[in-house]
DNA sequence: GCGTGTTGCTACAATAATTGTAGCAAGGAA
DNA sequence: TTCCTTGCTACAATTATTGTAGCAACACGC
């Protein structure tokens, strides 16, 4: 649950060190939580249209899977509903963005 | 497990519609992927060596995630042993090693 | 040959995470 | 009120992950 320890320090399952990168690689590694991230890239979803962009993906975990991101702050709830990226959340996005062009790269390469 | 069906088309579990980057995403946002693939950015590293550098995750889940990032043609294994990085899963790494950056600016903004 | 150590890899049971379905309370509009 | 949406949760079934132990194959020194 990327539970904080006093000083901050976040520990997280699977990586014991303490070093941040860890901690990211942990928590993106988590089922549906790089999806989620992307999936917001463009605009803001409610929880509803968030499940459907993630192939109706169950509510269980998208729920903790978001209260993992809110608590990162990367992902938080507006006041009207519906759940975007903050500032450093759109900047992690960015970050990887360009995973894209490298997918379709990819599937040209390894797929057919 | 990233099977292949007949054309080349990717049918992962959790991205059924074939856009590459959802099969993308899909495969990294996996336990321990990203890390086996951060793990191994700089040289390759043999199994024992690369459970080591993992903090000791434990050899079936490795040997698992291996196998697919070699399906996927990200990995691969040396003659002389020792698990390495494919030029594209170089070019992969690369595409998400900012994310070393950025998780630096993280800890620093949501920490302490 | 013999041991000793490595390699990649697997079996197994216990534990934790994820899935899929159903449903809740709170709010808004008719 | 009813209807519809919101965010969110309960529950059991399924799947993934963990941790420990161990395998066969290969290379070394002896």
């Amino acid at each position: 649950m990327a539970k904080q320890t006093g000083s901050g320090e976040r520990r997280v399952r699977g990586s014991r060190t303490g070093r941040p990168i860890m901690a990211l690689l942990d928590l993106l590694g988590r089922r549906w939580a790089l999806r989620i991230l992307w999936e917001l890239r463009a605009e803001p979803l409610t929880s509803r249209a968030l499940r459907t962009a993630c192939d109706e993906a169950s509510p269980t975990v998208l729920q903790v899977r978001l209260t993992e991101l809110r608590e990162a702050g990367f992902v938080e709830l507006g006041d009207g509903g519906g759940y975007g990226l903050t500032p450093v959340g759109r900047e992690l996005c960015e970050t990887f963005m360009p995973l894209h062009r490298f997918a379709e790269r990819w599937r040209s390469k390894s797929g057919a």
